[in-house]
DNA sequence: GTCTATACTTGGATAGAC
DNA sequence: GTCTATCCAAGTATAGAC
């Protein structure tokens, strides 16, 4: 009794299907990703999606709490490092770089969309949003604790900005196949890093003294 | 012959197929602006949007173009109007509220997620956002003209960054039943561009002397 | 727990009457 | 130029064998 098998649910080929629907998610894009098409994909049964989680949709708000899950993660040790602004810049530069080469930026864009039509889908993607915010404000939080004047900078607002600067990036240089913009924007917000950590002492001292 | 009446098209019957066609993928997302959908929706046969655009997908490609068109001539009426960092601050709050507003928001999410499967749809929403960056490109050179230090802004990049941002807190917000914080980011900026208007001039003193 | 087979539904698209 | 009727492809979901 104490050693019961859970019942009737692999927890492998649930990952399998999990991760089939991301796939598809990514390269046909929401309207693509039909039962079919993920079985066809992960190589498995088209039944078994309905015997895993009762239908398409739900399957799918499963699969993005699941990458959800593992991308903030992988935000928030990023976070961890941040001491300056210049760090924050070039850390937002990598994971830029890696969100638009795993294609979860993709992903993200899909389930934005599929939200119009399905409640559950909107709360999840919602909820991860804030999981961001959040993440970018202990972040800036930690990288204006060393400036003067940091204190000034209100860190919610400031993070949801800047949040939404970093998505609204991504998604616009996931549609140009002229990657390159964008990688002069980062270079750009490193120039401007280093231009506040240069400048700001100064005026410190002049708002100060 | 010189008053040949365009041949087999009517324009007033084209108009209402595109504007049913918006109107449903704001209302049901991509997945559900079926043929079917469109002409319930506008009240006219079905047949009807293949005898016009052969195609539910050429027929929204047109649609986004038409949208987009009239959209950027409203934005570049109020980039016009800017003459200062606080003005574009204002001027982008009030098209944040009327995007929102209008459902365009949801319509350029939807689009963008279709770009995946369509790459007309990817080619002409990509037209569009450049056309987006160049505007607020020639806002910010406006407002930064009679900025002491304005021209140590690379323009173009920072446009990109802010058209990123914009697009970004838009769809942020647009699933956020709380609409409040978008208000708060606002605010927020809005003290920033008075903070800058302020002390630039300082800095400008420093610097150049 | 997985597969086959299939019922049922919805959508794109067209032919042909009006 | 618009409508009716319909074909066909593709999708969801389930029953039931294994």
């Amino acid at each position: 009794m104490t050693t019961k098998k859970a019942a009737t649910h692999d927890p492998a080929t649930r990952d399998r299907i999990v991760r089939a629907a991301l796939e598809t998610l990514r390269e046909e894009g929401f309207a693509g990703t039909t039962a079919r098409a993920i079985a066809a994909r992960g190589d498995f049964n088209q039944a078994l999606i309905f015997y895993y989680f009762g239908s398409v949709a739900a399957l799918l708000v499963e699969a993005f709490r699941n990458m959800s899950e593992a991308q903030v993660a992988k935000y928030r040790a990023a976070a961890a490092e941040v001491r300056t602004l210049t760090d924050l810049v070039e850390i937002a530069r990598r994971l830029h770089a890696e969100d638009l080469e795993s294609g979860s930026v993709t992903a993200v864009t899909q389930l934005m969309a599929a939200a119009v039509s399905d409640e559950d889908v909107g709360k999840v993607i919602l909820d991860r949003f804030q999981d961001w915010i959040a993440l970018v404000e202990e972040a800036l939080k930690g990288a204006l604790a060393d400036q003067p004047l940091g204190g000034l900078v209100p860190a919610r607002q400031a993070a949801y900005a800047i949040a939404g600067m970093f998505l609204g990036i991504e998604l616009i240089s996931r549609l140009d196949p002229e990657r390159s913009e964008a990688e002069a924007v980062f270079d750009m917000m490193g120039s401007m890093a280093q231009l506040v950590e240069q400048f700001a002492p100064m005026l410190a001292g002049f708002v100060q003294g």
